[in-house]
DNA sequence: TTGTATGCGTTATCAG
DNA sequence: CTGATAACGCATACAA
């Protein structure tokens, strides 16, 4: 910058300034900067600048894994948010461990981010309390509480099975199951889903869990457990590979969907509308809510102290044929 | 840390050490250092350290898009081989831009990361020059070249497409046909599978193009389109997501797979395997492209000079029933 | 509109 | 094994 600064015939001050607040300086000047940066191919140091001004221009994203579309879609969501606005993105998996996360969160501490968003409601212990002394905002996804950290942007996991119950037996299906993982959003909707079903009158429902992160075969092979013990009418799936890998499935046994067995799914991911027959799934807007994370981080970082703390994005069954 | 100091009876610099290189204090000391810094709870500024030790203890990786598989499950692999080591990962996307990831090096470059991880081998002009003069480890993925910038991590994309058309015209196929997008990587692979095609006396071969990121229902419009004009026996979808819209649509259509059309996939996601029928695909190590870039980049840092710069993960065939 | 002085919180170097 | 001192490269308050 000294450099940039002699070769312009300007102090270092105003190099800052060519960079950071342009229209603060006389025409004239920043042109001779800006040629000067540019002839010596000056790269700016973001780090030392962080250092100086105690903003790192960095979010951190927490996601179980990236592996996982519905994920990978919120974080791309964020990442639209933010780079409109020059943040930078710092990424990092738990695997759906919760010490894994507090790790993480402490890591991204130390790199002293502007922003954080996490994946879910439940934490270690210890967590919340070294979050609130960061003092900077924070966005937990993908579900909802009263009591959010800093900020929540999401649904509720446990109405959206609830309400995933209530259709299938709305629909005239009688005998439901449920294949999903065993992560804290899989039970609440496991949860919503029974209460649902009891709701209507239904007292059981048929459960198969499989390992988190699932995929289209653990899908096949969870059908293939539930019907050696049971002859469900209707499955629900926390997830559209899943339920994917279920309809591939009843190919094979040549169960006509949805006469022999309904099937529902998760997330109503792009697959949901191309699958045979088309995939009845509950919609559940993870890129924008990745676009809401950031939108509530930024305008949180600008300032804007009465922006709300908890957005409610809802759900909707889309109905398709499978279902 | 000056607190913390006092606090444990030290000098700074000992903080720094208790923190660095802990085995090079007696343990006395550090256990007190150790009991202040949690006494006090004391979270080390990363910032102030990058900027005193020039290492920022950060990689960036820049993909096209996070929102697909393929490239979350290579940044999966990535995080991995990084965590271990305590590197951080900075995220960028490109949407397949160019210039945008030129903008994004620069951000990254800004920041001073200790290495970088790219998607491709075809850059904008001036990038290269820009990386070099940075002298920071860069590896480039999903793509083999005989001029790295620095190092590479891939296969063959276009000896990947003539293996493709290779196989399924050894299968007795002898219409072929190409569902892709126009990414660089998939235009290669439909130049090597035209090659293939051409090789085995098949001169020409239909050819649809789908927009990038594709997703199923891509897949089985695009097998839509071909119908209209042509009857193809073999499609070769340059990803597995693709595929499994194609074999619904044949579903829809009635089609027998493969006796009335056969489907590849490439990439050989878990999807593949859960099909019905299980489909045919090029597996291509996408996870593992991720961990071996982190590697490289890790051997690099460690200053294992004699470290490979090229690495030839090659693909290979998966043959299932679909093809 | 531009410049001067100061500090951001560490690590590296060297000395003891 | 520990400490004193000087960077690291920039942004900010204040002055001009």
């Amino acid at each position: 910058m000294e450099d940039v600064a002699r070769a312009a015939g300007v102090s270092l001050v105003t190099v800052s300034r060519a960079i950071n607040t342009p229209d603060r300086l006389a025409p004239a000047t920043l042109a001779s900067v800006r040629a000067a940066i540019q002839r010596l191919r000056y790269v700016p140091n973001l780090t030392a600048g962080s250092l100086a001004s105690s903003r790192s221009g960095i979010i951190a994203a927490i996601v179980p894994t990236i592996a996982n579309s519905i994920f990978s879609d919120t974080v791309d969501g964020l990442a639209q948010a933010l780079v409109s606005q020059r943040y930078q993105l710092l990424l990092g998996q738990t695997h759906y461990r919760e010490d894994e996360e507090a790790r993480l969160i402490d890591a991204f501490l130390g790199r002293r981010v502007d922003g954080l968003v996490l994946t879910g409601i439940r934490h270690a212990r210890g967590v919340r309390a070294r979050l609130e002394r960061a003092e900077i905002p924070v966005v937990e996804t993908w579900d909802l509480t009263s009591r959010p950290i800093d900020m929540a942007v999401g649904f509720s996991n446990h109405a959206a099975g609830r309400a995933a119950a209530r259709y299938l037996v709305d629909k005239g299906y009688d005998s439901l199951a449920f294949i999903g993982g065993h992560d804290d959003r899989s039970a609440a909707r496991l949860e919503g889903f029974r209460e649902g079903a009891r709701e209507c009158g239904i007292p059981r429902v048929l459960v198969e869990t499989v390992p988190s992160p699932s995929s289209v075969i653990d899908g096949g092979r969870a059908l293939d457990a539930l019907c050696r013990s049971a002859r469900p009418r209707a499955v629900f799936c926390t997830n559209d590979m899943l339920a994917a890998g279920v309809l591939f499935e009843c190919q094979r046994r040549r169960f006509a969907v949805p006469g022999r067995v309904a099937v529902m799914g998760f997330a109503d991911l792009p697959i949901a509308a191309g699958t045979e027959p088309p995939l009845t799934s509950v919609q559940v807007h993870s890129t924008e809510m990745g676009e809401r994370a950031g939108a509530l981080l930024l305008a949180r970082l600008r300032g804007d102290a009465d922006a709300e703390r908890i957005v409610d994005l809802g759900f909707s069954v889309v109905e398709r044929a499978s279902a």
